[in-house]
DNA sequence: TGAATAGTGTCTTTAAGACACTATTCA
DNA sequence: TGAATAGTGTCTTAAAGACACTATTCA
């Protein structure tokens, strides 16, 4: 190698699901400097090569000083690249996505959520990285406890349904759904727990694993 | 940003599969330079901004300068990054696989192909990288044409029948086999084009895309 | 008791896998 | 004609989807 090289510039970018008013939301935030200073755009910065002990790491960084939490569910995406992607020069873009319960966001003020059916007009290549993100959400929501990264810790079975047909955003078989889930054994019942309100109670259940658990067929 | 800022190396490393011997292999060169000069390890090297339109872009260039052709099949694979994994620094690679048909390889003298079960001493992280590449092959031949990339353009269907097997690393039934491939549409028989050998004429095959085409469900 | 949500049983359709059978070639 | 590969038909089992049913709560 020779070590004058021009390298090209390195960051990450994060695509933050969410699901507000039964719709799947992705959380923005304004961009604080330039290029696009105050310009809603994904959640970004540069690797630390100081700090940072990989992307990953610069990913959960992004995400702990622009919304104010850590991320339950984060995994890489794809890495964007190019000479045109970004104003200040060639560059590489590794992309994550995550999951975020609502109850997680409550606390953020930086932060603001947008239904990821009508986003306003994103900066850089950031339309893309969204729809790729999309993309994979609905793709491993077929098939992974996915999805239930979008609920708080403790929830119930049609709560998880709900959850499930936003992701995926299609209808889903409420007795098939209960069915396949119990089968695959991604949740367990928390005994004696139960939700209670206007009408009859439901059982409330909790993710058997911390780690998504991918399923042997679709849901 | 600071414009002072220290960026990451950024370069890219190719896992290259074929099917030899009936066996997936990968290819490995000897690498020419330091770190670990002579030592065989998978075709890569830094991006040039100057030349390269993205990562993908390097890739196949790396591929083309070291084993002295284009890939059929490329899809990025994963991105692997931090301060150890590179002697030269905090670096970041971004990992392509791609499937080589055997019959492109016999021109090429600096690449040698070996099982992947039984791959000499990688260096850098390459025999994670190896692993990841070996994964999702076997993963998305369940579920793809993917593995038809491993033939010549054309194939009978017990060729195509082997090639699944070899991929996946299990025996699948011969004739579900033959059902499920036909009625996924992904190969259209040649007309009237025979392999002629020792025993009963097979009819010859090719794909109908040269795009990967995935499946309702598994193979 | 009726409306609303929770939870279950069962039937039909469709796919998957096993396996036995027929077909065509060459030596 | 027998060995080897090519190609097909059919039966059994299991899963997917649809849908109707029962259960429990509150107003």
């Amino acid at each position: 190698m020779e070590p004058s090289m021009r390298q090209p510039l390195v960051m990450v970018d994060t695509a933050l699901f969410t699901i507000r008013d039964e719709r799947l939301c992705l959380i923005l935030a304004r961009r604080q400097e330039p290029p696009f200073a105050g310009v809603l755009a994904l959640p970004g910065g540069f690797v630390h090569v100081e700090e940072d002990a990989d992307t990953a790491m610069a990913a959960r960084r992004v995400i702990r000083h622009k919304v104010g939490f850590d991320a339950p569910y984060l995994e890489q995406l794809f890495t964007f690249s190019g000479p045109a992607r970004d104003p200040r020069g060639w560059s590489v873009s590794v992309a994550y996505y995550a999951l975020i319960p609502l109850s997680l966001l409550d606390q953020s003020q930086v932060a603001e959520t947008w239904p990821a059916e009508a986003l306003p007009p994103l900066p850089f290549d950031h339309s893309q990285i969204v729809a790729q993100a999309v993309e994979r959400l609905r793709s491993k929501a077929t098939y992974s406890s996915l999805p239930a990264f979008l609920l708080p810790g403790e929830f119930t079975m049609n709560e998880l349904h709900r959850i499930y047909e936003q992701s995926i955003g299609a209808r889903l078989d409420k007795a098939s759904f209960r069915h396949k889930i119990l089968e695959q054994g991604i949740i367990e019942a928390l005994p004696d727990r139960f939700r209670v309100g206007a009408h009859r109670p439901a059982q409330l259940y909790r993710l058997a694993s911390t780690a998504l658990t991918p399923f042997e067929r679709k849901i």
